[in-house]
DNA sequence: TATTACCGACAGGCAGTCGGTCTATAGAAG
DNA sequence: CTTCTATAGACCGACTGCCTGTCGGTAATA
């Protein structure tokens, strides 16, 4: 049977389901005969909207990330909200994997996603860090914060946190992971040359319950 | 032709082999036939030798680590160097790549090679973080440094640079890359509770030609 | 003679290509 | 306002070539 739809709706389609696959099995475990027959289409059809199963991977990515750091960037620049209150509500908002993003994130740390990971991570690295950084600025106007290399200081604390607390990278128990947010906490108190305990107001970023992600 | 060697020397041969060619043109770009081919041997052999192709690089992966960490650890342990001095050596003698690791490290970063970048980042990140701590630890006790927690310290400054410095995570100027080794040692001095110029010294550990990597 | 190292044909699966087909639609003709 | 027609956009599926891993059998070594 042939069902003829408007391109924008078939490549949604395709990246529905390759999000979901690629979820369950990897990208590696994922074959596009497989995504081919979740969305019940031929190969040529597949190759007529995308130019290959990596090029399928980073549109999804892509949709993804605009989904993600738009949400982060909306909080960030409201400034109604109190610095601090605020940079806890962007991280909460990158941590929540629904919306347009999907469930790639609840499964990016398999190995047959390394490729994957390697590419969101970039994308975090490089769309959270100035996000954050700005609210930073802000702080330290008003005298929260002290430091004269905002940008930097903030890349380090995202990417540490990255591949710490969001990896597979270092395998914790669940007391190591409580002593290493004391340590991120402190550590980030002296980067941002405030006094100690001033941030523990951030421990709530790191959600009880779940032991998941952050960025 | 059928040449009979000893089991461990074929092993190597094709490690060599595998390890050239996973430089050249990345894991995923290498295919078994092209290790074969060099080696001269029949796919018989291969998998005689080794259980799968990922088998091969993670045997690649574990030579590379023990001959590096071994090295930097030999380092470390030598308590007639200062600690300051020590920390620059064991951190050169990680920036080099030549020995039992060869020249994988050149060309880790291709996007072919994202699960081997993976695993290798992941045996820096647990196998060189507690070889400076150490270090880190004498220096605390002759009052040179100063943190609560030196080991999640030395993590955050491990990862940091691996992914920023290391990865192609950041793409960066020239310029900026000098502005970020600022930032770097001057974050590294609040980290460590020192005053702010005393880790100048540091500088040098980022080799100034190459542009290149770091642990 | 037994074990260890080796061989190479083969199976099964994969990504990407290509010539060809269908269909929606715009615009001309009636 | 309807009917016809040309065309571009969406779709199809057989096919190619490559790749990994297997297996039954073979040669060398001790």
């Amino acid at each position: 049977m042939r069902i003829v739809k408007q391109a924008e709706e078939r490549r949604n389609e395709i990246l529905d389901a390759a999000d979901e696959l690629f979820a369950q099995k990897g990208f590696d475990g994922t074959s596009t005969n497989d995504i081919l027959e979740k969305v019940g289409i031929a190969r040529g059809t597949l190759y007529y909207h995308f130019k290959s199963k990596e090029d399928i991977m980073d549109a999804l990515i892509e949709r993804y990330n605009t989904c993600l750091l738009g949400a982060a960037q909306e909080i960030a620049s409201d400034r109604s909200i109190p610095v601090k209150e605020r940079i806890v509500r962007v991280v909460m908002a990158l941590n929540v994997s629904d919306g347009g993003g999907r469930e790639i994130m609840e499964h990016i740390h398999k190995p047959q996603n390394a490729l994957m990971h390697q590419k969101i991570q970039k994308v975090i690295i490089n769309g959270v860090t100035p996000i954050l950084t700005g609210i930073i600025l802000e702080g330290i106007e008003q005298g929260l914060f002290n430091t004269p290399f905002p940008y930097e200081c903030m890349e380090m604390i995202v990417a540490y946190t990255n591949t710490v607390f969001d990896d597979d990278m270092v395998e914790m128990t669940n007391e190591e992971r409580v002593s290493r947010i004391q340590a991120f906490i402190f550590n980030t108190e002296r980067l941002l040359g405030v006094e100690t305990g001033s941030l523990k107001y951030f421990t709530q970023m790191f959600g009880s319950e779940t032991g998941g992600r952050n960025a």
